[in-house]
DNA sequence: TGAAGGTGCTGATACGCATTAGCGAAGGGG
DNA sequence: CCCCTTCGCTAATGCGTATCAGCACCTTCA
């Protein structure tokens, strides 16, 4: 009953001082201080009767670190529809603080708190320039989720650039000549580097391409790349209804994976590619800790698998000849 | 990069005392002290010229709250196939968290860490006596998610008994007379409660009740009670291999809810409950505020709302008189 | 017999914060 | 001119732990 048992209660009990308690408790292998072994005995004996554990705040007040990483984000997670995206994020962070012995602390409500941890993970599709201004201007510790167009902002993200390209790339092999990039190409950079890969790769293969908001039916383009994997069951729907096989007709590459939320599956194994989310997090959390400890931000962009599916085939006016 | 700013270093900055700034920082009304208008304006402008922000531990190393909460589980909840499970009740929590202006702490590994968060919220399906026992003899403020067969440990439940009684009433009423309960029945006090609840019910009403581990036929029994609601689909086709129509020949009805994560959803809208998982989360986060606050525990338990769906009906014996 | 070296431990201190007793200065009243 | 009050602030302390300089005491060897 009452108070928690403190070194102190173990000194008294075993007439030893409190620093000796401490000695015994954490006996590195190093050491200079040496204890008797009757001595350590005892005290352990006491350590096991009362039961007593380290108090971690005053350990954590004596190391002058308090190993909590915080997490933001730019957009609600939990909750909603996005839950499904940002949950492998969630894993992969997760994971690799519970291995570097972190907590995680999961700010409610913007990063006005931030300092609290030792340095924070934000995450969101999009963070506007004057927000990314303000975390770098705190001059504390922080690796976004996701790249971001700005030099001072460390980052891990995913080469949606690369994985668009290689995509393209394959349709091109597979006798496509004209394109079509279905989304908002922005202002998330996530969504900027798709567009970007698709153009530049398209540019590079001297083929066809055009960029539109929202799918509307064009004759001559046989391969549609789309910006929202969500939106996949939607389009090819909406494809079969004006008489376009997928992919007989027409190609459609999925610009990412669809998150099974409660939104309809596509019918088809959709040609895409993955996001390393959960590594990117895993990463997120190292690259952190280096700068917790005093290192350079680094931007990392790690390379998205890709997923054959079924519904990037030879395009059609190559199978007509 | 800089250690953190402390209020010796704000203290440094306006030829205060680290004091004075501690006396600014947490001006409560009541205090006896006074400090010039315009010494706490400087203290101020310091404190938002540096972003400084108190330290965590130590706050509360000197017993003070930090607006954290901390979350626990003896589960893996984000990865692993619990997450669906485990979701809601986050969802529920960061909710209300949000609300009354806390964080979350996110513990990666056991409740050791837990005095670092202002009071904790735990959550598992179950936990054993002997740890039961740790959490309450460390005299720090926490809520557990889920009813626990102890006196001393504060909880936000859900009546499981409660409704699985009024499931069995029910079918009572639709003229079954022999039940079988399909589980563990423990030793999670969820699956416990669901247990008696049947057991109660059944003897109350009069009719015929047993309890096996796994389903295996019996041909006398008209109404199948199944704790695992994830073994749902499985129960349905094992009826339907042996020839037993659900819910023509069999009652079937599931004692929560199936979480819709890689299983196979069961083929029939089936009669069950919903564990009001989000409130659960949102009344704990309540509850827990309150014990920081100084209040005692309590232990409340939650209504589930029943699902009619369509796997029980008017049991057989009766339809054929 | 005294120096040298080893053994076993402790006292002091720091970490960041909140709190309280109390001190010096200024102002007012006698 | 001195006492008393009020104002504005600070020194000191405690919280639980880790660390380190250093102090007795003992043994060994010259």
């Amino acid at each position: 009953m009452g108070r928690r048992v403190t070194q102190r209660d173990i000194a008294r009990m075993t007439g030893v001082s409190q620093a000796t308690v401490s000695v015994v408790l954490n006996d590195r292998a190093d050491s200079e201080i040496r204890i008797a072994p009757e001595t350590r005995q005892r005290v352990l004996d006491a350590i096991r009767a009362t039961g007593y554990v380290a108090d971690v705040v005053g350990r954590r007040l004596a190391d002058r670190s308090n190993r909590i990483l915080g997490v933001f984000t730019y957009e609600p997670v939990f909750p909603s529809t996005t839950a499904d995206f940002y949950h492998p994020f969630l894993v992969g962070i997760e994971q690799r603080a519970e291995q570097v012995g972190c907590d995680l602390l999961l700010f409610t409500s913007g990063p006005h708190r931030m300092r609290l941890a030792d340095g924070c993970i934000v995450l969101g599709r999009f963070i506007g320039k004057e927000e990314l201004a303000r975390l770098v201007g705190e001059h504390h510790p922080f690796v976004s989720v996701g790249r971001r167009d700005s030099p001072d902002v460390p980052y891990v993200g995913a080469d949606y650039g690369g994985a668009t390209a290689a995509l393209v790339a394959r349709a091109v092999a597979l006798g496509h000549r004209r394109f079509a990039y279905v989304g908002t190409g922005g202002p998330a950079e996530s969504h900027l580097d798709r567009l970007r890969g698709f153009a530049d790769a398209c540019l590079a293969a001297g083929v066809h391409a055009t960029h539109q908001l929202r799918w509307t039916p064009q004759d001559d383009v046989t391969a549609i790349f789309l910006e929202e994997p969500a939106d996949a069951a939607e389009l090819i729907t909406n494809l079969r209804d004006h008489g376009r096989d997928v992919p007989g007709d027409v190609s459609v590459v999925v610009l990412g994976e669809p998150t099974r939320a409660g939104a309809t599956p596509p019918p088809l194994d959709v040609t895409r590619f993955r996001t390393p989310r959960s590594e990117m997090g895993r990463q997120a959390v190292d690259h952190l800790t280096e700068l917790v400890n005093g290192a350079q931000g680094r931007q990392t962009l790690l390379a998205c698998e890709l997923v054959a599916g079924e519904t990037l085939k030879t395009a059609r006016s190559r199978r007509d000849t």
